[in-house]
DNA sequence: CTGAAAGCGCTTACAG
DNA sequence: CTGAAAGCGCTTACAG
């Protein structure tokens, strides 16, 4: 015997290994993983009961430098205690089938250094592709991977030249149609509290809704930009609505997480909503309709755009996928504001 | 001239092309790289200077195979979409600085089969560690990876033969404060809305209730055990609920997802919380204040249980760590029931 | 259908 | 302080 066992762990079990206790060749054993139709179906058999028998797993690390790539995904989310990015790992777990192809998950919360690292750290450990919503700052990173043989996939249309695989996530339309609720409802003093505008999917909410309200003669918009799209920052964001100039009665936050975040700090202060102001949402998470009052937002389907994502990844050819449009689910958090004469 | 470029995409650099850019060694670029004080600084500085402009980046497969061993390490989280789990993550991002170790998640769906995919998964990747909230029927594919020099750290305390660093989460003193709680208010009729008790977590918060109401003469306890801890299943015990027959008169949910689940389903057919009947969570999510009513639920840290559980995996010798204690935090959903005379 | 051999990119004693 | 060489575990032509 060759083998001595280490103190404190045994070695794992090697291809060499198990062509040994099987009596063939490492190449053959590798074969019976890789391309089982070139193996006799009885070598095939001993080789697969020794494996489960002796508990072996194919060494990735090694299989990815000799292949030249490897087979996990991955995928940078901007907060994973948002549990709208929760659902849209679980869509593209849907078409990945989880164990299978691994997905290493990264967050970035919201800051361009951190997403860099994530995508460095992505890069180096040879993932085969990078499902990710786009930061402006790091589009050149994005490339130089893609240059690289990495396929990378955009959570959005954010891609001027059209150099990245991508969906279109019509977040202006979504914005422009909480802006026009509100607009109908009587409110021309309103307040957008919002990510940064770095962040593709922020800025078109902010311009979308900053449309929408142009159209509308005497009204005012301001925007709070927050470090991120947290509850805490959505809390944080109060003090300084409170003080704008052109005193909204009405907020769009750019997320239920901030719209959470909003309606707690009102409450806080004993600012009725929407008897003292009216709150919008984006995302219809899955708490917002159980909120206190049910908090009126903008619905996207998060699964749709997860499983959509992974799509592109997956298939060669890929048509940009056809996503269900942004819609308004109208609860209780808005009110129709009296006219005065 | 030896690489000519390939189609479709440039071929990554290796230390090898560094060494020959900088006019040294490759094991000189390994050493600037991993033991810099080996290294003349004027060299390394050198070194760092032409990684930095061809955007070199590590090949950490080969770096893995080499070293035997990688610096990933592997979480598995019971569903990501739950936003305890999100903050449980950033938890434990807190301390291994995100981009720097690389957290791979794996979300198990609370399903066995699943949970040992994604283990086998990490194992192939050559994982540096495990994080996991144990299901039973895994303990030996952890004993086995364990064995394999792949650090194990359980969520939780339940591990009899202490085979594996743990920290104690009180699951039980937090349910049976829960239990408690409802007694207090006259309730003897009451169900757990639970997920499976194959998992560590579910099983302590079911038997602490349970052993809490034993004491307390004539209260009747119902179980329902769902799939998995979602909204959506705790919506789908509802039909169940009604259906008992003990006609509990409150509810114990094991998480707050299901606890939200089951608001929805109560408020969809016209059953008032708390009037007609009172709802008890577990985990005080960030939305659970909030809904309407508040939720009254058991409030534990979940970026504690992160920071305390990768600081386990970290730290070699580590005591297990104090853990804040679970806290009923009383809300609007539970009431106290008239005495019938 | 099977095996011997080369090599993926890196790190690590070891010699200088 | 620097370099030549071996080898981590695997896959892949290639020969038989």
């Amino acid at each position: 015997m060759i083998d001595a066992p280490e103190p404190g762990g045994l070695k794992p079990l090697t291809s060499k290994d198990i062509a040994r206790l099987v009596g063939v060749s490492q190449a053959t054993v590798s074969n019976a993983l890789n391309r089982p139709h070139l193996v006799a179906a009885k070598t095939r058999a001993k080789i697969e009961r020794i494996m489960m028998a002796s508990g072996y797993s194919v060494n990735s690390s090694a299989r990815a430098l000799k292949s030249g790539i490897g087979h996990a995904i991955g995928m940078v989310v901007l907060d994973v205690a948002n549990p709208f990015w929760g659902a849209v790992i679980k869509g593209v777990e849907a078409v990945t089938a989880p164990g299978l192809i691994p997905l290493i998950i990264g967050s970035s919360n919201e800051d361009a250094a951190t997403e860099r690292q994530i995508l460095e750290s992505f890069a180096s450990q040879g993932v085969r592709g990078i499902l990710i919503a786009p930061t402006h700052a790091n589009l050149p990173t994005l490339r130089r991977l893609q240059d690289r043989g990495i396929k990378v996939v955009l959570l959005d249309r954010d891609d001027p030249q059209g150099e990245f695989p991508s969906m279109s996530l019509d977040h202006a339309a979504g914005a422009a149609i909480a802006a026009r609720h509100l607009l109908e409802r009587g409110h021309r003093n309103v307040a957008i509290v919002n990510g940064s505008l770095q962040l593709s999917w922020c800025a078109s909410r902010s311009s979308g809704f900053r449309a929408a309200c142009a159209s509308v003669a005497q009204t005012q918009v301001r925007e709070i930009n927050m470090q991120s799209m947290t509850v805490e920052e959505g809390l944080a964001s109060v003090a300084q609505l409170l003080v704008l100039d052109c005193a909204p009665t009405a907020v769009f936050c750019a997320n239920d997480m901030l719209a959470l975040g909003v309606m707690k700090g009102l409450a806080q202060r004993g600012i009725g909503v929407p008897g003292d102001m009216s709150v919008v949402g984006y995302d219809n998470a899955m708490f917002s309709e159980l909120l206190s009052p049910g908090l009126t937002t903008v619905g996207q389907s998060a699964a749709a755009i997860g499983r959509a994502a992974a799509l592109l990844m997956t298939r060669d050819e890929g048509a940009p996928e056809t996503l269900p449009q942004p819609e308004l689910i109208v609860r209780g958090s808005t009110r129709t504001l009296p006219t005065t004469p």
